[in-house]
DNA sequence: AATGAATGAGCCTTCATTCAT
DNA sequence: AATGAATGAAGGCTCATTCAT
């Protein structure tokens, strides 16, 4: 379903499009932002530099298009996961395996979203904060009605949010960089452990 | 006694160099690594442009000199504050409260080198992981005592440090974002906490 | 009749071009030569870009197309009120009138054909003054008879006759960048006293 | 006197600002401003492309130096020559021989800054306009005098003086166009009796 | 050691014009 | 006849780096 969706998505840019964001995505996780030319855009896609301009106002705009890309697959993966599980525990545990497992698939692109650059285009570095805000705000929710539900000790629920999101979004920096990962799902796993432990859940 | 070592770190610099680095300082704080010129960083050191070539080779080792600056009083902070610790708990936490105050202490150089840009000098991103990287080493070191000592469950050591290391990170990249944070120490104890219990740390 | 003629100039285009010329006008007036884009012609004539290239050449056959349209629709008017008038004097005089209260009827346009503009089309400024031109050829023939028959003294017609369309040309450039213009018709008459006296028109 | 007064001026500039300006004066001419490429300017002045904004901080700046120079140049020339005039007659007739005489000078130079281009770079046309209003102005100040004095009639100051310098602008744009034109001082003179009797000065 | 003028490659973006459909 | 997607040259400007003084 999920894929269907997403492909969706794909399927309302025309392969033209389609051609140029791809290229786009490997140059821009080659060489970052301001090391990406749009030439080298266009000659990887096979079409004249003003061409990107036909379907993209500008870099920033290209840019953008790629991340809001992932962006929106991860977060209807993590919606997906989490309406399979039933209690609070597994929602959390959910949202994060949806979240590392889709970003996992593509490490080249998670390696490009999550690499913030505010550099001189300041914006670009607010668009990227959003995915892990969101992350955090799902968290946060899950984390009051928990603590409501008596199955934790009430706590700082900002801070723990961002502490358990931080857990899995370090993790999988380090796990990016490795060259030989150990399997994403073993990850998820032990994370899981630790940071139900964290919060307070009693077994 | 920090304020020694760190100093004699400086001293091995000439007053030049050192008038280029703090102004370098300023500049990358404000613009960002690709926003910043070196034209503009030696008008702000009060020296010639190719005179900054006399001291660093280039604008990558100019901005790496900063890092490593941070970097190494970062870790001396947490090295002293660690050998104040008589116990594991108190060792784990212990750096990261070092790391925390001695980072929090200067917001604007923190955000320069929390925000890695990997754009078109993807070394500098790698050496700004080099930071976490030891911190996540040190943690390894206590994890692995601790399991050995039997005061924590064995369990996946790397995963575990990188965790421990994350929470921090992620939150204090939080903390430098927001307009009146709270104070710091709220968030090393509530991290502590909550990162000794994700350990299996008994009370 | 001066209607019926400058419109037989404008039966000869179809209607596309017409819609397409009338489209230029306003976006030549209102951004100068090299700030229009034919994209936006098109756009705002109701047509494909490509198609403003099977009525015209292009971008300079368009704006030439555009000045030849004023200029013969100026002759017109001026050969028109000449023929009305009995002797010289008023010749000379009903010239000017007819020049500057058709080009007086449409300022935004007035203002597009006299400011030459040179730039990179070199052409386009040798093509604008031919109406000056024309203008100064009229004159030259009407101080020839004026001296033939003693209305005034023999002088170096063709500079008599510049400096007379000059102080209108001139006049009425600045009367062109006035926001609440005196009326033309006192432009023309103090005009006419002005060059019939220095041409050595006696009362 | 006024040749020590320009040259003062530029002595101002270094050699090689001169080469860059004297190249510009050449490709601005030939091409207009659009037509112009700072490249060409660059290449022409034998200095790189970035050397010249070492100089001038862009385009139009560049631009409006050269306008500045003639000018300047022009309005010492007929400061100075008024100042030889012993009467109204000959400070009107003075004004205008100057400001010929000394533009005659640099026929292809005359030709840049009498053809404005208000094109996309409204400031560049504006700054055009400068010196021709300034010519204007001065010639009111001399009517409002000459008829106070009783040497001429009331009339419209303004206009009369807009057509006063009409007649030379004019007159000497015919005169830059031709190929093998008359001789200045020929013109001066019988533009200057033209008006003279246009204003209604009486022998 | 120090200077800072000079370099020139390289960047993003625009737009007149073409041509396959 | 008409379309409009595609082209790619060209332009102004910046800036890390060098080097003659």
């Amino acid at each position: 379903m999920a894929y269907q969706r997403s492909d969706k998505v794909k399927e309302k840019l025309s392969a033209k499009q389609r051609a140029i964001i791809n290229a786009a995505k490997e140059v821009f996780t080659e060489h970052g932002y301001e090391g990406t030319s749009i030439k080298e855009i266009a000659r990887r896609a096979g079409v004249a530099t003003g061409t990107v301009y036909l379907y993209l106002r500008n870099k920033e705009a290209l840019f953008n298009a790629i991340i809001d890309e992932v962006y929106e697959t991860v977060l209807q993966e993590i919606v997906r996961e989490r309406q399979k599980a039933n209690n609070r525990r597994d929602k959390l545990k959910a949202s994060m395996a949806a979240a590392l497992q889709t970003l996992g698939k593509h490490r080249d692109l998670a390696r490009l979203v999550m690499t913030p650059s505010n550099d001189r285009v300041p914006k670009v570095g607010v668009h990227l904060a959003d995915l892990t805000n969101r992350l955090v705000q799902l968290v946060e929710a899950d984390l009051a009605e928990a603590i409501e539900a008596g199955e934790i000790p009430a706590q700082d629920i900002h801070l723990a949010a961002v502490a358990f999101v931080g857990t899995f979004y370090h993790t999988f920096s380090d796990w990016l960089q490795q060259e030989s990962p150990v399997p994403l799902h073993h990850v998820v796993e032990t994370l899981s452990a630790y940071n139900l432990r964290g919060l307070g859940f009693t077994e």
